[in-house]
DNA sequence: GCCCTAAGATGAACCGGTTAAGTTATGCGG
DNA sequence: CCGCATAACTTAACCGGTTCATCTTAGGGC
């Protein structure tokens, strides 16, 4: 194994016949640098293939480059069925590699992975923290905040007492779009299979169909799952159960939403002709699903490249961050209503 | 904002009344300090909330307990359409969260971005570096390796001149097992959609499919795509165009067996009593296509595991990491074939 | 009561950069 | 030709930990 010896600042600032400190200006782009030396330098930089380490850098100039985004999953959970993160992922990817940082994923799914993250942010890891969507009353948010890091939510946080800058859509106006879709269609039985009431996404979609069916005087009927397909099933089952007549399904999920498409199959009813079917995410899949599935699309990849964005100018000490940037989100018709 | 001044080691040793080197070695459970003051000094930190500095800290012990998951494509396409990254990340997420290591996830798609996934590596930000499928000839991993740097991939590098440990799975064999399924029930026209030729996953799987065919004197048929869906249906309308007569396709990768299944269904064929059809990965979706899919399963999670197992031990300088791991893969048969 | 030993704490060097302050060469006006 | 401003480089003081050699002190044996 080759493990040639790490050169250091000083190695090649002897080879260059100059200081050290003299280096180090080259090396960060210092204009105060003469014509010849900076060649100098930069061909002994090259010839002793140097690269300043990164620790001590960080050391003294109190900064990484790096920035986390905190997936509060179990990594068994995040990347399995779930198509949110990755999306997530791909925007706040493309915003930092533009801004030349480097992303950190971190999953805190355990409570020694939580703990593991704290100290992670605290010890300076990193520049800044991104959280990707907020179980429940999440103190870690504002436990960092108010240790003076920098941070950033997907989704509004469920405490606000150290009020966390987000980034959210709007789940009200996605999800009456869609009802009112389906009323203008003449559906009257619409019942909706709900998201997971501890988290704010599942709790405002929930909102936005209570408070669209009561406007319209039209019977409500509410199951709850937790996003996935298998909880889709099970609760599209449940409500035909409760009342076999509904004729349409509001999910507020895709993958829940393609759930209720396979039970009503196996249920013998034909969508959209005896239950019309809407989703909420507007996942890659729903295109191809049978029949192709009408869904509120969220701009996911957007509100993480905006949550990079954001979290950046936080870092960098722009005071005009606002507390909230709510993203459009809007009705994408298909087949399945 | 409270941005409270980081305590140091200075301030905790002040507070406790000790020196900084009894502080260090409490923080770091060195046995060879006094319980009383062990006491005092886990008193001071906690009241003091104080964090080691990372950047101070692995200066001097030259590692930092986070190791960089490679993902050689651009930031938007790894998450899009493809389920083998997620697998692979949550492999090696679940064993390095039982080592008490953090995940440094780097897309490394662009030119820019791959240099500058080499400068952090080699500026020792991470301990070690891992690959997720390798794209050609890629030079990174055998440049890191020569840098000292432990590096492991995941398939079989294509250049080997600095021999880099990998982890691979049994690519002959399972494409073997699934064309001596067809052959077992009475197929013999054979074509195959091959994947990618400048990947090893997909010359491979080609070089199983000439092989078996051969051996069993069958006619041969390729097609070639990219391991995506869109290029499934591509290929498919291809193959059915150069031989309507075909009576089986073996698609290289489950997401291409997916556009094949859709490209027989509108050409009017019917699977599998026409056709039948056999993919490559086992991803989850496959268990829910029309008509449930036959594929080999590839342990994708388990090699994650297995190449962040070995990387541990690389780093650890255990000298006894083989140069390989193979695993194995498996049929498995549901309605497609 | 004295010396030796060992457990346990300390002082100081060091890791590899950055940067403010200090020094030296260069050029310009008078 | 001198003095001074200025550009350009060097010196040295940090950043916040770790660790080794050194020093202190309490205890045990005779």
């Amino acid at each position: 194994m080759t493990t040639r010896e790490r050169p250091t600042l000083e190695a090649v600032a002897r080879h260059a016949g100059v200081s050290r400190a003299t280096v180090s200006r080259v090396v960060n782009g210092s204009t105060t640098v003469a014509a010849s030396i900076r060649e100098a330098v930069n061909r002994a930089v090259d010839e002793l293939g140097y690269v300043p380490n990164q620790a001590a850098r960080s050391l003294v100039t109190r900064q990484t480059d790096s920035i986390a985004l905190i997936l509060p999953e179990t990594a068994n959970r995040v990347f399995s069925d779930d198509l949110f993160f990755p999306a997530i992922i791909r925007g706040v990817g493309s915003e930092l590699e533009a801004a030349n940082k480097q992303l950190v994923l971190m999953m805190a799914g355990s409570a020694a992975g939580y703990a593991r993250v704290e100290r992670y942010a605290v010890a300076g890891h990193v520049d800044g923290v991104m959280f990707a969507s907020i179980h429940g009353a999440d103190p870690l948010p504002g436990l960092l905040a108010r240790r003076g890091i920098p941070v950033i939510c997907s989704g509004r946080p469920m405490i606000a007492d150290p009020p966390v800058p987000y980034v959210d859509v709007d789940h009200a106006g996605g999800v009456a779009a869609a009802l009112r879709h389906l009323i203008a269609s003449g559906r009257r039985r619409i019942a909706t299979i709900a998201g997971p009431q501890d988290m704010v996404a599942g709790l405002e979609r929930l909102t936005g169909y209570h408070d669209t069916l009561r406007a319209a005087a039209l019977p409500e009927l509410v199951a709850t799952g937790d996003f996935t397909r298998d909880s889709g099933i099970t609760a599209m089952r449940e409500l035909l159960d409760r009342d076999p007549d509904l004729d349409a399904v509001f999910a507020a999920s895709d993958l829940m939403a393609h759930g209720a498409l396979q039970a009503l199959r196996e249920a013998g009813r034909r969508v959209p002709a005896d239950v019309a079917v809407i989703g909420f995410d507007d996942f890659e899949i729903s295109r191809y699903s049978d029949p192709p599935l009408t869904t509120v699309r969220q701009p996911i990849g957007e509100a993480g490249r905006t949550m990079a964005r954001e979290l950046l100018r936080l870092i960098a000490g722009d005071p005009s961050v606002p507390p909230a940037i709510i993203l459009p989100t809007d009705l994408v018709i298909r087949a399945s209503a």
